[in-house]
DNA sequence: GTCTATAACCGGATAGAC
DNA sequence: GTCTATCCGGTTATAGAC
């Protein structure tokens, strides 16, 4: 009897997600009322908040299955590139490729991941668990390359790399060109720019420089 | 009797603009309904959307009201201040100063100002009447300077410290140390580096890096 | 033709009965 | 677990007063 309900209630959950998503899909995020997912799962409305507190709850289950496929797809350029700036690339490529289909649905969760105050924010605790392996693969991503980087440099690169990403993310998600072509350009140049910059860190030239970027970084740290 | 009519709108017009901000202020954005502004006003609902046909319409109101207030401060700055970094400090401490009693309204409206398809974002056209201003601001930071700065660098630098002061201000609003120290502290740290960066870009040994970043500059330009 | 007020619509969210 | 009924707030339609 429990069993049986459990199950139902499993599948009931399952077909207001799996109806939610085709219609995010279908309509977009604004355009897919709450009503509509109800009507075309077919139960209630008060039954589909029963099981998702809110539309945005729908979102975000979207958003970990796209996650899961995005941090796949990069193992496959990890095991292939070996220069850094080519498995920087290719590994924000790999994450954007993921995501190009959706891109309505990444505006609107953007939408609620921007607010400070939300829990789901790219800096907050909560959302540590997202945020820190993907700092770890950025480390894979310089760990794997074959270039030298100064040891002090290297300890804060991953963490710099992970805001260069969230930073083309955010440009991604401002972006009006077709196939997002302004996108793309942006990535290839601003990639060889900073591989660039990291290279010259070493130059004594830009020591000055390089210590001054180090402190401030250090003197930020929570 | 015309004119009596005109001097009535306008007086409940301003009325309840004021008190829109004053609830603004006291409850953040999300937190003030149309209809307490109404009330609050002395109004009813729909005089209060005759006058201002949507909330956003108030936001852009409250925007135009600070900036007023900021740009009067920053005059005060530049009619001072003689090197780059101070006058570049000056500027963005003056309107930091001013906004610093609104950040939860800022908080509270970023959620809805950084969507991107939203009039309110700091890139879309609706909102050029604030931006190309504040552009024109920093050109007159770095023309009132004692530096020199190599022209072609010069172009793009307004629009750069443009930006620069929306990543201090995204940094703001993430910031929750007690009175923004985090914040003022990145401000100084980040813009030594920034005009030392400047200052560098004229030497031969970084030209190749000028002429990246300033190509790309100019490939992204829309 | 300038202004004000009331009622209603829409869609996200909740309460409480069964 | 599921429903119906309802709230809530942004927005609109409309009717009419001056």
């Amino acid at each position: 009897m429990l069993a049986t309900k459990t199950i139902k209630s499993e599948q009931t959950k399952a077909n207001i997600l799996q109806t939610a998503l085709r219609l995010f899909r279908e309509r977009g995020y604004e355009e897919t009322t709450m009503r509509a997912v109800a009507d075309e799962a077919g139960v209630s409305l008060g039954n589909t908040y029963y099981y998702f507190k809110s539309k945005d709850e729908l979102v975000h289950h979207f958003y970990a299955h796209i996650q899961a496929q995005a941090f796949a797809s990069c193992d496959g350029v990890l095991s292939v590139e070996t220069t850094l700036r080519a498995r920087l690339v290719g590994v924000i490529r790999a994450q954007l490729a993921v995501a190009l289909p959706y891109k309505a649905i990444f505006v609107s969760l953007f939408r609620i991941a921007a607010d400070p105050r939300n829990e789901l924010n790219p800096f907050h605790e909560k959302t540590a668990y997202l945020r820190n392996p993907c700092i770890a693969l950025y480390d894979q991503v310089i760990a794997g390359g074959n270039e030298k980087v100064p040891a002090d440099v290297r300890n804060e690169l991953p963490y710099l790399f992970f805001l260069y990403h969230l930073g083309i993310i955010l440009f991604w998600l401002y972006d009006q060109s077709p196939n997002y072509v302004r996108t793309f350009r942006l990535l290839e140049l601003s990639s060889e720019l900073i591989v660039n910059l990291v290279k010259l860190s070493a130059n004594p030239l830009l020591r000055p420089l390089r210590q001054s970027a180090l402190t401030m970084l250090a003197k930020l740290r929570v």
